[in-house]
DNA sequence: CCGTTTGACTTGACATTGTCAAGTAGTACT
DNA sequence: AGTACTACTTGACAATGTCAAGTCAAACGG
């Protein structure tokens, strides 16, 4: 019964991790417990040390996880990302933006290095480096093709930091609080997102930069 | 011997939060301790309890001190602030950074919702509340005194984000470890602020926005 | 076909933690 | 002198992370 083994395998593998997600989704990431993923994968309390070696294990798994997916979010931003400068910036945002919004449980952990540990964690270290340069990547093809490297590294730090402040502050409450009652969350993140992609695209204009597929 | 006695009162518990901030600076959020931040204030486990509801209290008033530190230094801004906007830009830039940086115990915390409880905590969201409106008082003034409401937020918002995720990615370690070994860390932020601030400045001019003092 | 190894767990144990409850020693006020 | 209050301390308890040892079926080599 090698199969049914191995899908178990998985299974716990899987159920354990999807249990830690939804409690840091939920409650934090301080919250999770070994005890009650465990409980919530409904298996005994130290079956999740056969897959992980340590509670910043699963924290590094998840990490991983997150850093994988942004990369392939990325990825796809890059591949059907025509147009200009500006409409290329906005839909990096708003794919990053999305990624902390819908995968809240990964992204809470993604740059936590306390309780993830990349440097100790060589997958994740990796998955994080392929992420970034996915997206100097992107910034080199979508902002310009002409841009030097170091031109281009300063211009994904500047949008890094701008999408992932802007995503840290929604995710984590501060923004949302901060708003005026009648002013319309989404619109006000939309507000945000064109300003700064019209930024980039004016400052791209000036520096003399197209985008590679114009 | 009422004097000896506030001040160790006022002693005890500034030992205890100087203790907290320590250790999260050193070691993170995550592994501070109720009776290691006592062991370390010289007191007994319990003492911390005299002048904090719970483990959250404590994270919660170090993050009520955190952004009152906060909103002084973009007070500071605003008002020796005078100059282009660009000037004006980078020097609230830099001052959140800074702030990130040498704060970070305090840093670390601030805006970590599901440990310290800004809902809850009556002060701490006060105190929050006046960091955030510094930064508008400041965008106000120093981007464009014309600069209507909507836009001042959708600026403010955008500033934040910019300064929130550089600090984030310097601060909790992403940032410094992408960075090619050749790369002058000091460098590369001075770079990206220098960018970021001069994009803010050129889209106040496209606006027709004017600086307070000009 | 039997013994051994291996994978995937479970049970048990222990020190450490957050926090409740109950004490205690000194000061302040009446 | 007695009461109340402040600023703690000591003790206790359930829950947690994790080490160590056990179980039990499948795989494998002879």
């Amino acid at each position: 019964m090698s199969r049914a083994t191995s899908e178990q395998h998985g299974d716990v593998r899987r159920l354990v991790l999807d249990a830690a997600i939804k409690i840091i989704e939920t409650t934090g990431a301080e919250s999770l417990s070994m005890r009650e993923v465990a409980r919530q994968a409904g298996v005994s309390h130290q079956a999740p040390y056969h897959y992980f070696k340590d509670r910043s294990g699963i924290f590094a798994a998840i990490s991983e996880e997150g850093f994988t997916a942004l990369a392939n979010a990325f990825k796809s931003v890059r591949q059907q990302g025509t147009g200009s400068g500006e409409v290329a910036a906005k839909a990096g945002l708003i794919a990053y933006l999305r990624f902390a919004r819908e995968s809240t449980g990964h992204f809470r952990v993604m740059f936590r290095s306390d309780i993830c540990g990349v440097s100790t964690h060589e997958a994740t270290g990796a998955a994080s480096e392929e992420a970034f340069n996915e997206l100097l990547e992107m910034v080199a093809q979508t902002i310009g093709a002409s841009i030097n490297p170091t031109d281009a590294m300063t211009f994904a730090l500047m949008l890094w930091s701008n999408a992932h402040g802007l995503a840290t502050l929604v995710v984590d409450g501060p923004l949302a609080r901060k708003l005026p009652p009648e002013a319309n969350l989404e619109t006000q993140l939309m507000d945000v997102i064109n300003l700064s992609a019209h930024m980039v695209a004016l400052q791209a204009a000036e520096m003399g930069l197209v985008p590679a597929g114009q």
